[in-house]
RNA sequence: GGCGGCGUACCCAAGUGGCUAAGGGAGAGGUCUGCAAAACCUUUAUGCAGCGGUUCGAAUCCGCUCGCCGCCUCCA
């Protein structure tokens, strides 16, 4: 497998510190509001690469943490007039809410700063005992002079940083660069007892403590947003290797943005989705699907036209499986031999899975050309039901393609429903204000009129349900429905 | 100003040295159908922002130009 590594700016063999075992640490979200849909994508992003991971035999540890104490989560409590245990309480929830209906799995451990004070205390008392940090009126700064490698995954150099103006001056800093460990607290915020007095931990330290402490002091993936590349992960590094003596992380990992107009997505534009807003007018699996329908690392254009696509794309997939489920109800004709046409198709299937579909995932997990690869099997398969297949072999086959889109399906984590449940969602989701037993019936007025040859009749009522947003589709036994899409 | 990235058809998007430049959407024509829908077939980039260069050979490497974006402050 070969994965991008930000820190050398290459895509590298992918070779773990322990073999057949991988130990990822994803920095996830500060809980203090909703989660708009750029948080979306980094979770799906990883949970994705963790998903992968394990249908390649390795022991995966992942891990994903909460930032449940920071000065947002203050200022939300103080906007809300209530506890700031409780503002990261409710985001929490929250965030599992959204996530749970994107299909995001849980982490095998999901830590939360506020578990890890002891940890944290400890390590910024190591760091000021090796001469990496210093004490200063009750908060400790990180010394970055004395860290040389400072600036190797951002690629930057201090002075000019320095140089670059825009940095708080903070007179008790010796470098302008150096940050806070622990930060002092102020009158009415929340504190713990530290040998610097009461405070809180400064934002970066958390991950170096939770990482250590349940991943290790060298771990082999470390991933987030290409925004938190720096500062915060820059600092990591500097916190983690300075503490340790080790090297923190191999494989540092960073999704692209999700843009606007071309812009990033972000709170303090106020360019954002959240999650349930986009959720409200499309189904989960479509914001899935659109999201992993461009590589990781590059930026996506967010926008409701792109979204139809993606909709439309999952409907094709939908209308096969829903092909494949009408030929298997049918007899076969009791052959046993393949037809010409299942010959030709066999033999691009056993190439598929193998041949295509991993190959692209082992390429730092390409998972837009992985889709790629799904349609194309989907094309075939069509092009085989086509070919009106009617042996035992050739039934035998397009369940093996079945399954073979499964497989795929379930590491991406996408395709999993029945046609039923997605047209099912789909009426939801658009609002379709009819019942599918209203659907039924005028599917059985119109099939009499279609009998008594009432044409007329026959495409009023059509035309009556594609109003309502509902498609129909006669065949030789029956008339099938679906809900229109785009 | 420093660092990094991007520019592939009407739209989205893979491909980063060598077969006919994936896949999806949209459009046009066709097969099928009572008519549709779906599916399939054909078609829409002799060319990958532009100009030079390296090479037997480049969308893919190098240089320059143009355009867009990100990070350098909290941010997935």
């Amino acid at each position: 497998m070969k994965i991008y590594n930000t820190l050398t700016g290459k895509k590298e063999e992918f070779i773990p510190f322990s073999k057949n075992e991988v130990r990822i640490y994803a920095c996830g979200v500060t809980v203090y509001d909703y989660c708009h849909i750029g948080h979306a994508r980094s979770a799906i992003v990883f949970d994705v690469m963790r998903k992968y991971f394990h249908y390649k035999g390795f022991h995966v540890t992942y891990v994903r943490n909460f930032t449940d104490i920071d000065d947002k989560i203050i200022n939300r409590a103080q906007k809300e007039g209530i506890p700031w245990d409780a503002v990261a309480r409710k985001y929490t929830d929250e965030y599992y809410t959204d996530m749970d209906r994107l299909g995001v799995g849980r982490a095998d451990v999901e830590p939360k700063a506020t578990e890890h004070i002891g940890e944290i205390i400890a390590i910024v008392q190591k760091l000021i005992e090796k001469g990496f940090a210093y004490e200063a009126d009750g908060s400790v700064y990180y010394s970055v002079d004395a860290f040389p490698a400072y600036g190797k995954l951002s690629k930057r150099d201090t002075d000019e940083m320095i140089a670059g103006a825009r940095i708080e001056v903070d007179e008790r800093k010796r470098n302008p660069l150096d940050f806070a460990l622990w930060k002092k607290s102020k009158e009415g915020e929340p504190f713990w007892e530290s040998p610097w007095g009461e405070g809180r931990p400064g934002w970066h330290i958390e991950c170096t403590a939770m990482s250590m402490k349940h991943l290790g002091e060298s771990f082999d993936i470390h991933g987030g947003g290409a925004d938190l590349l720096f500062p915060h992960h820059e600092n990591e590094i500097a916190q983690s290797e300075a503490a340790s003596g080790k090297p923190f992380v191999k494989y540092w990992v960073h999704n692209g943005f999700i843009t606007i107009d071309k812009e990033k997505m972000s709170k303090s534009l106020g360019n954002f989705f959240t999650i349930r807003e986009v959720l409200d007018r499309f189904d989960p699996e479509v914001v899935r699907f659109f999201l992993l329908s461009t590589h990781y690392r590059s930026p996506i254009e967010f926008s409701d036209l792109l979204l139809q696509e993606a909709e439309a794309s999952i409907d094709k997939y939908y209308t096969t499986i829903m092909r494949i489920q009408d030929f298997v109800e049918k007899k076969t004709d009791g052959k046993e031999a393949l037809s010409k046409a299942g010959e030709l198709f066999s033999a691009l299937l056993s190439s598929f899975f193998i041949g295509n579909f991993q190959e692209a995932m082992d390429d730092d997990f390409n998972t837009a050309l992985a889709i790629g690869h799904i349609f194309e099997l989907v094309r075939e398969l069509n092009r085989f039901l086509d070919s009106k297949p009617s042996s035992l072999k050739d039934r035998q086959l397009v369940l093996a393609a079945q399954e073979r889109l499964a497989e795929a399906g379930e590491i991406l984590h996408l395709f999993g429903r029945t046609p039923l449940e997605w047209y099912a969602s789909l009426m939801k989701v658009k609002s379709i204000g009819l019942s599918e037993t209203e659907i039924h019936q005028k599917i059985k007025e119109r099939q009499d009129a279609r009998l008594g040859k009432d044409w007329q009749l026959a495409d009023t009522i059509r035309r009556e349900l594609e109003e309502k947003g509902i498609i129909l589709e006669d065949k030789k036994d029956g008339t099938a429905w679906k809900v229109r899409v785009g």
